[in-house]
Parts: structure tokens; C-alpha cells; sequence
DNA sequence: CTTGACCTTCCAATGATGGGAAGGTCCACC
DNA sequence: GGTGGACCTTCCCATCATTGGAAGGTCAAG
């Protein structure tokens, strides 16, 4: 199998296959005599753990860890909850802030007018809230 | 003032001052004798207004966008709505899609014992096993 | 033999920011 | 006058994950 159908298989571009190998994230594949990279069916799979994990949001380095837990055979399952435990929290966190993000926003939006004249308390805000004020420093 | 006294007046890095005036989001300022830039109250308050876009989660090409709008005076709040309001559609399309992965670890990660064994519902999924069956209900 | 679809490596860009080196400048203090 | 340190300048590099493209080798079908 070439790299190609190996990037069909598995739904990792040939471009990331390549880079994750070069990272160290997957081994480096053997060789046909024409330099191409040769993959069986048991590196695809391990290609699709990696695609399936980053679309759960995990980073290369999580998914990195997440892969060696996996090809250990006495990893216990605490070890794999905890990473995902602490991804959830991560997730969480950004999703709270997203959504404090989107609040404000709405509350802007729906107080804008939003017609033809340039009244716009969306752009008041952004103009006119301060930040939180910095500990002066010494200096004149 | 100098560039770092913008920089604690404003919240933004001076490293960020002179990236914003490079890429054109702020005009080049003036220079004194020895070369420092030199900001005014307008300078500062237009950071601030950058600063409170970009808590916003608005990416600086946005940033510039309601910038621009801000100070043109003859903008209709329309104009300035209908960039929040597709900010907000992006941003509620993210939270969904993390809210997505958080509900699939989360259930991924009640499946999972958590203790000594080996057997991991998590990694099974990842691996591409069938689905992890659903515990029954409250009663762990 | 040509054409087109592959493969290879290498370099660069993205977005927003931080880190740091190397060198110039200003000010306060001794 | 000299010194130290806090500040400024430009320039390059790193991050994270991914994409794009150039330049060149290889393979298979027509």
C-alpha cells in the first residue's frame, strides 16, 4: 500500500502521514526499492486512532500519549480516564469562555439598532470599556 | 509616551504594538530624535479598542473590519451588526462542535472503570471497536 | 513514447503571540 | 564623569497543525 491509499484508508493526508512520522509520532514506514513508503493494514489503524482522536479535540501530544497507552498492553485504564478527564476539563474551560464570548456579543447585538444610522453601542463597547487596570511599574 | 507606557495604558504588548503597526492594523507612528515611537491618547485608545475586540474572540482581520467602521462616522449600525452577528454564528458553531466532543469523551469516560485493569472503553473507540455499551442507569 | 497520476524532499506560509539576541539610549545616582 | 539598569530598536526563531507548492523521480496505461 502506497501512501496514498493509505491516506484514503485512513483519512490522514499524505502531507500530515508524512509529518507525523517525521515528529516521531508514528515509526518511520519501510521502503520499496523506488524510495516509496510502504504501509499495511495495522498502520492504518493506527492511523485512524490518531484521526479519531484529534477530531475528539486531543492535541498530537495527548493523542501521542493516548497511542503509546494503547500499544501498551499493561497500561491500566486509569491512566487513559485521566487523560481524557483532564482533555474534557480543557474543553470545558474553552467552551465556557466561548459562550461568555457570545453572551456579551448578543446582549450587544440585540441592544444595536442595526440601521442605517451610525448609532452603534457594539462599537461603544469596544471603545469604551477599560481594561483591568496594570500594577503601576517604575516608571516616569 | 513611549511604547511600553501604551503598552501598560492599553493592556497589548509592545511586542504586539509594533506587530499590529507592521501588518498595517495601525498606522506607523511618529518617532522622536532616538528612534522610539511615540503614542498619544488616540493611540492608546485605539489599542484598547483592538484589546476588547480580540477578548471577544474577533481574529484581527475582523478586528480591522470594526475598526474601520469605528472610525467612520458615516457607518450604518447594520453594518457593525452583521460582523458581531456572524462572529456569533462562528463561535456558537465552535462551541458545538467541542460540546460534541465533550458529551462522546464524557460518556467514553463513564464507560471506562478507571481502575487497574487494562480494559479501556476509550481506547477501544478510538481503536475503531463498536460502541461502548451504556451502563445502566444511576447505578454504577 | 507520452501523458498523467503518483511518489519523493525541501521550503514556505498560515494566526497570534512569545522569547531572546545584539545593539542603541536615557536617566538617576555616586 | 562614569556606571548600571531600564528602556528602546530591529531581526530571527519557536509555537501548533496543517496546507501549498516547486522540482524532480517513478510507474502504468494508451
Amino acid at each position: 500500500m502506497n501512501i496514498g491509499q493509505a491516506s484514503d484508508a485512513s483519512g490522514v493526508s499524505a502531507k500530515m502521514i508524512r509529518y507525523y512520522e517525521q515528529i516521531g509520532l508514528i515509526r518511520p514506514m519501510g521502503r520499496t526499492g523506488n524510495n516509496y513508503r510502504v504501509y499495511g493494514d495495522e498502520e492504518v489503524h493506527i492511523l485512524r486512532f490518531i484521526k479519531r482522536a484529534r477530531n475528539l479535540g486531543f492535541s498530537l501530544e495527548e493523542t501521542e500519549t493516548l497511542l503509546k497507552l494503547w500499544q501498551d498492553k499493561d497500561r491500566t485504564s486509569a491512566s487513559v480516564k485521566e487523560v481524557a478527564e483532564v482533555h474534557i476539563v480543557d474543553l470545558e474551560r474553552r467552551i465556557a469562555e466561548m459562550q461568555g464570548m457570545v453572551k456579551t456579543l448578543k446582549h450587544l447585538s440585540h441592544c444595536c439598532s442595526g440601521d442605517d444610522r451610525p448609532n452603534c453601542p457594539i462599537l461603544d463597547d469596544l471603545a469604551g470599556a477599560a481594561p483591568a487596570p496594570v500594577p503601576a511599574k517604575k516608571r516616569a
